[in-house]
Parts: structure tokens; C-alpha cells; sequence
RNA sequence: GGGGCGGUAGCUCAGCCGGUCAGAGCAUCGGACUCAUAAUCCGUGGGUCGUGGGUUCAAGUCCCACCCGCCCUACCA
């Protein structure tokens, strides 16, 4: 499986929104190679777009200097966040981004021509729209904009497009996106502008081939790094020969993906992706996460705070599949000393505890089977439905936890307690296993605790946050 | 303006094709237990399932209208 997340523009760093869809697109990957499948997992940032340019001018720094700085600022999520992307591209320094960018340019060029455009344009999405303000919400007011531009003939792609989601071919979750992109698609495709004024762009950005007058749009100059990114071999390994190519994306930037990154591959002659899903936004405290206006949050200061875990656990249990989700430090915290602290954490203490008061640290063999988890987990995340499969793996916690007090080991004599006592160090094992997608440090440490024949003294996992 | 999604216990939410669907978790209260991180387990209380109609023997569950929130799309005089 080939996962990629969508690769965001750097001109500020990253906030807790971004680390949602970093943090799912990393449950995915982990998950699909425990089950022994090749997966690549590939993330990284948006450097050449407009937006890059101005923020580098407000602060009064080179733009090279902001644009590494803040991917620097992405990249480094991998460590605390615990991610396991195979691959970062920057599309302003990946050796092959721009080579890439240029061929695929070539390669639709039957299906690009100039027209005069005017319009209203967003920098901050990088998009026209009929009217303002940016539907976004950012601040800057939309600017008029009237120039020679290279259009692409999006309209000549309308059928097929609406046939391949109609027909599954490309799958896009969930199904109210799908019928979102549909109607958008059926209400008929008008070509789309695909290139900017050099002059405007300050020079940044990718040339047209033949025009230096021009940049490359940032959408396409962006969209292509799902294929640029593959170099050599892997372009036919993970995007011709794969079967499931699946994008991660937030809902503000579906069409690109669904309508107008399909059809740019139709018309080049390439494979196209096979799953798209869409998750929502977070506001933090009923605000909107704004880069500009503070509502960001830092996850890489949370994780300091409250360890990765807790980051993780928050926002894969807590962040539903459909629907904006609301973050507020009190809601990780609570989650955290409930669910780590009170659950997973005593559990996993109790049980080991057990085996060295009663059994002498000895572990006896499993007796009873966790069936039903792993097929859980994987149905709920085949529907990339993060929430309940979490809640699947956590089944193991609060069914251990209830076995413990019907089958009370320290009551029993010496062959009731192996048996129970062997059944609760094999769910915990398996838990380990389950955790790992979701929480790998949780399983590390879990695994840590109940690993081997002899078990040592526990020391308690993770101590309560709020006390 | 058109279309879509959501509005279920104090809070976060499950409830697919109509008939144990009135539920779970947290919070509250009561009890149990002592292996464990004042943790765990069991139980109680609490809701006119947004509002008003309609279909049906039977409706959170279908239909219509309206109110509120969000999303997509378009902006006719």
C-alpha cells in the first residue's frame, strides 16, 4: 500500500492539524506492514508555494532561509510524533521533483492552451474564487488578478472522472465526500488555470517548460510529488505495479486531489491513485486552528508536556471519522489518565505485579485466546475509521481488567493462578501487538514489561497527568 | 439560491435496511474488592431521541415543513 499525506506549505510551522493527518497516515502504515504487506509511507512539504514567498517578506528573511527552517520544523514532527514515513520530499529540493513536474507538464501538453484569465485569487489558498471573502478565512482580502495563464482542459475529463468514482474505481471516503466530489464533477468541469505570472510568483516556483514567463501552479507543481517523490524503480513499483494507492487529505482540498489530479494523470497517460480519504479539521477550544491567529497549537510542545502517547491516543480515539473535532488540553489530559494511566498503565502493572507475588516472576502459558481484536481493528481501519478501531484494541484493556476481577488471583491457589495469571500476560502480549499501529511507544513499553519466562517488578507505565 | 451532513442523558458520542433502540463512555451517587498508579469491578439516577405535521398495527429509525450548526456549490433580477 502507498499512503501519502498531503504535503503542506511552510510558511509557518506545523500545528496540531497537521499531526492528525500525520498521525493517521501513520497508524495505516504501521497496521498494513504489521499484517506483512509492502507499504511506503511518504509525507512532506510544500515549499514553492506563494504563500511561502509572503510569509518570508513579512518576517524580512530570504525565502530559502523560512522555507527550510519551517520544513525542518515538519520533518522533525518524526521523532516526538513517532512517525515512520519511508520518505519526506520537499518539492523545492527532491533531485527529481522538478525534472518530474516538467514531464508530466510534457505530457499534457495536448491538453494545455493560453487564454487571457482575470479573477479573484486567494494566496492563502492558492485558488480563484467567484467571489470573496476566502472561504478559508484567511485574512489577507482576495486579490485581483488579471493575466496570460496556461489553461489545462479539465472539461474534457467529466465522464470519465464521474464513471471512475462511481464505479469504485477511485474510492473516495467517506461517502459524503464521495458524493460531494460527484456533484461538483456532474455539475460540469470548466478548464482550470494552471500557471501563474512568473513576476507575481517573485520567481519562485517551477517554470513552464518553453515559458519563463510562467510558473507552474502550485496545486500541480504539488500534486505531482506523490509520483516525483518515487525515483527510479519506485515510481513502477509503488505507483504502477501497486494496487492500493491511497491519499490522506483534509477537507479543504479534495476537489485538487479527486478531480483535478485524476484528470492531469488521465491526460499524461498514468496510473491514478486508488483511495482518497478525507478527514476533517480540529478547532482547539471551539476555535478555528489558524495559523496566523494563534489558534495553533504546537504538537511538539504537547508531546513534552504530556508524552507522545497521549498525543497519539488523543487523536486517534477521540477525533471521529466524520465531523470537526474539538481539542482542549483537559480533553487529552482526561483521556490520558483514564484510559493510559487508569487502564492500559495499572493493567499492565497489576498483572506483572501478580506473577511476581504469586508466581514468583515465573510466566505461565496463555490459557485463554483474544479472538475478534485484530479483525475488529482491521474492518474499522479498512473504513479508516481511527476512532473505533482504537476503541477495538482497547476491548483487551477493559476485558483483562474485568477478568482479573472475576477470576481474583490472589485468592486462588497456585494452579488457578497460573491459569488466570497466563491468560492475563498473553493478553497483554497481544495488546503489545494490537497497541503498536496506534501507540508504538505504549507497546514498546508494554512488550518491555511482559516480554520473556521471568518477569521483573514493574515500575507503573504511566503515572496520572491531572493527579 | 441549490445540494449534502449533523442536531440522542450534564459532557463526548453508538444506534445499518422501521418493531427489547431508548444505549455506551466520562461525570454524579451507592456498593464490592485489595493484585494494582486513591486504581479496578458492579449497580443507581438522569433524556418529550432539534420543532411541528404525516405515513404505519408500530418511527431517533421513512416522508414533508421549519429552526440551529457545519460542509459543498452557485451567485438569477
Amino acid at each position: 500500500m502507498y499512503i501519502t499525506t498531503t504535503i503542506p506549505y511552510v510558511n509557518a510551522r506545523p500545528h496540531l492539524g497537521h499531526a492528525l493527518e500525520l498521525v493517521q497516515a501513520d497508524a495505516l502504515a504501521r497496521h498494513h506492514r504489521r499484517r506483512g504487506e509492502p507499504v511506503r509511507f511518504q509525507t512532506g512539504t510544500d515549499d514553492n508555494s506563494l504563500k511561502n514567498v509572503l510569509a518570508a517578506e513579512a518576517e524580512g528573511v530570504p525565502v530559502r532561509e523560512l522555507v527550510d527552517r519551517n520544513a525542518a520544523a515538519f520533518e522533525g514532527l518524526r521523532g516526538p510524533l513517532d512517525l515512520s514515513f519511508d520518505s519526506f520530499i520537499r518539492t523545492s529540493s527532491h533531485p527529481g521533483h522538478r525534472a518530474g513536474v516538467e514531464r508530466i507538464w510534457r505530457a499534457v501538453e495536448h491538453d494545455l492552451y493560453q487564454r487571457h484569465y482575470e479573477g479573484l485569487y486567494c494566496v492563502g489558498c492558492e485558488q480563484f474564487y467567484a467571489a470573496g471573502p476566502c472561504p478559508e478565512g484567511h485574512q489577507e482580502p482576495l486579490q485581483r488578478v488579471s493575466e496570460e495563464n496556461w489553461f489545462f482542459r479539465l472539461s474534457r475529463y467529466q465522464d470519465v472522472l464521474s464513471e471512475l468514482i462511481r464505479d469504485g474505481g477511485l474510492r473516495i471516503e467517506p461517502a459524503a465526500r464521495r458524493n460531494e466530489v460527484l456533484a461538483f464533477v456532474e455539475a460540469g468541469l470548466a478548464d482550470i488555470s494552471v500557471s501563474r505570472s512568473a513576476a507575481r510568483a517573485r520567481g519562485w516556483g517551477i517554470p513552464v517548460p518553453g515559458d519563463p514567463a510562467q510558473v507552474v501552479y502550485v496545486w500541480w507543481d504539488a500534486l505531482a510529488n506523490y509520483i516525483t517523490a518515487l525515483d527510479g524503480g519506485d515510481y513502477e513499483r509503488w505507483w504502477v505495479a501497486e494496487p492500493r494507492k491511497v491519499h490522506l487529505m483534509g477537507k479543504g482540498v479534495i476537489r485538487f486531489h479527486a478531480v483535478y489530479w485524476p484528470a492531469m494523470l488521465l491526460s499524461a497517460g498514468l496510473p491514478l491513485p486508488t483511495e482518497i480519504f478525507v478527514h476533517d479539521y480540529l478547532t482547539v477550544a471551539g476555535q478555528k486552528i489558524s495559523k496566523s491567529s494563534g489558534g495553533a497549537v504546537d504538537p511538539v510542545a504537547l508531546v513534552d508536556s504530556y508524552g507522545v502517547d497521549a498525543v497519539r491516543w488523543w487523536l486517534l480515539r477521540e477525533v471521529p471519522r466524520v465531523g470537526d473535532a474539538d481539542f482542549t488540553e483537559e480533553r487529552l489530559i482526561a483521556r490520558a489518565d483514564e484510559d493510559l494511566a487508569n487502564g492500559l498503565g495499572n493493567l499492565v502493572n497489576r498483572v506483572v505485579t501478580m506473577v511476581c507475588r504469586f508466581l514468583d516472576g515465573h510466566v505461565p502459558g496463555p490459557a485463554e485466546d483474544l479472538a475478534g481484536v485484530p479483525g475488529a481493528v482491521h474492518d474499522a481501519l479498512e473504513e479508516y475509521d481511527f476512532r473505533r478501531a482504537a476503541a477495538a484494541v482497547w476491548t483487551i484493556v477493559e476485558e483483562a481488567n474485568r477478568y482479573v476481577e472475576r477470576t481474583r488471583p490472589w485468592q486462588q491457589d497456585r494452579a488457578g493462578q497460573e491459569a488466570s495469571l497466563g491468560t492475563l500476560v498473553h493478553a497483554c502480549r497481544t495488546l503489545a501487538v494490537q497497541l503498536e499501529p496506534f501507540l508504538p511507544t505504549a507497546a514498546a513499553r508494554v512488550d518491555a514489561a511482559v516480554r520473556g519466562t521471568r518477569l521483573a517488578r514493574p515500575k507503573p507505565l504511566y503515572p496520572r497527568v491531572a493527579g
